[in-house]
DNA sequence: ACGCCCTTGTGAATGTATGCACAAAGTGGG
DNA sequence: CCCACTTTGTGCATACATTCACAAGGGCGT
């Protein structure tokens, strides 16, 4: 294993890499838009809020995609970390629980933009089914496995409360989705193969409070190095 | 610098752990109204979904809480892990931009309940300002100084559109915000000493695309390892 | 009072991530 | 055609995180 063949990218991107690649999507994308035709990954790094070797780094797991002395171009560059992230095809999404934020993730733009179509809202408040939320008629959680199979759904979201998430993520898991993005403040389990993925309000909260109580406390304190991540 | 003394956590939690303490706070609360009254590393890392050396690790950061033979006071430890956080204190929390995803915030139960307050809620758009959302009247944006001093808030929600987040986040830090919690899609600009977390529903769905896509490449591929973070 | 069993707390080993600093490689001017 | 300048891609050093494996310590039964 000495000579690499000019093989551009072998598997085994580093979760951490893979983590940060949306980031420079976006702001590869707001460079675009802006008519900006090449960038250097200092300028990129400044932009998505990273360090520029760290960019560097990134970009040549997904292959050699610059040009010394110049940069990167940026059409290129998005198309190919479009491709790594899956992005050059469409991902059917669908979303449980059409509570207020079921309701901001399905009128929310960024998701149609980047390959995720929303094939389907559920619910299992006769109140809400039915209803006409973004362009969709909201369905029943009963029809989830059918749902899944006919629309072929992937991803499914769960934007339920607490209690309902597992069954949920259950039925998902059964109806054969493998990626489950979770809202709800539980640990929910599934087998192995399925990726889950949590976003959790009040978490975020308290690790804030952590570090807010970290700054009062240091009144009078010696050192004061504050780690910060953009 | 060669004997420690009997001072229990001197300064200095890994970053890595003090986002997952909070996990450990919420799987100790569902105990502590369960009963338990006292509960093994190895108990309470499964019901967490870690590792039951990472979880012994990570509370022996915040000291000796244990007893050898027996586990883990549930109460106790709720105690000190809350205190860890900031949580016996209250926190005061301005939530500006009360759109679909700053109502689903407001409406939010798990806030109240572990120390955060909501003080404010804050739009610019006239039609909803005036409104009643969970219990508070909507305030208008341009009253942002002068109710962060009022009402002490020390950390500031943003969301509004990606376009408003920079302004926002600049008048937060201006009128003494050291704390942000922002959900736009945008990478935030701060002076040092101000913390900044960002939710990204978008990125968190674009890292699963990536590993369902390599589920998928996988068909004949050789190895088939999936890395799982619950 | 003693010894067995259980579970914590932690040293050490391994794995992963970050950031510096520079050689390699491309551009453009003369 | 060559040289000076720019910027990438990466080897290396360091820092951080995870996991194993076990000694230290506490409870409980006899």
């Amino acid at each position: 294993m000495t000579r690499r063949p000019p093989r551009p990218r072998e598997r085994g991107i580093p979760e951490a890499t893979v983590a940060r690649l949306p980031l420079y999507l976006r702001a590869l994308q707001a460079l675009d838009e802006r008519g900006t035709p090449t960038v250097s990954s200092e300028e990129l790094a400044s932009v998505a809020g990273v360090n520029s070797a760290k960019l560097r780094k990134d970009l040549s797991h997904l292959g050699s995609y610059g040009t010394r002395g110049v940069g990167y171009d940026v059409e290129y560059l998005i198309y190919q970390i479009s491709r790594e992230l899956g992005l050059t095809q469409d991902w059917s999404v669908a979303i449980v629980g059409v509570g207020n934020l079921g309701r901001a993730l399905a009128n929310y733009g960024g998701f149609g933009t980047r390959g995720f179509r929303i094939a389907a809202l559920l619910d299992a408040d006769p109140a809400v089914v039915g209803d006409a939320v973004a362009g969709l008629r909201v369905g029943h959680i009963d029809s989830l496995e059918e749902v899944v199979a006919r629309e072929h759904v992937s991803i499914g979201v769960i934007a339920t409360p607490a209690a309902a998430a597992q069954g949920v993520c259950d039925r998902f898991v059964g109806a054969g989705v493998t990626s489950v993005l979770n809202f709800a403040p539980v640990v929910l389990n599934v087998p192995d193969g399925v990726d889950v993925r949590k976003v959790d309000l009040s978490i975020e909260l308290q690790i804030l409070a952590f570090h807010e109580q970290r700054k009062a406390d240091g009144r009078g304190g010696p050192e004061w190095i504050e780690a910060l991540e953009a």
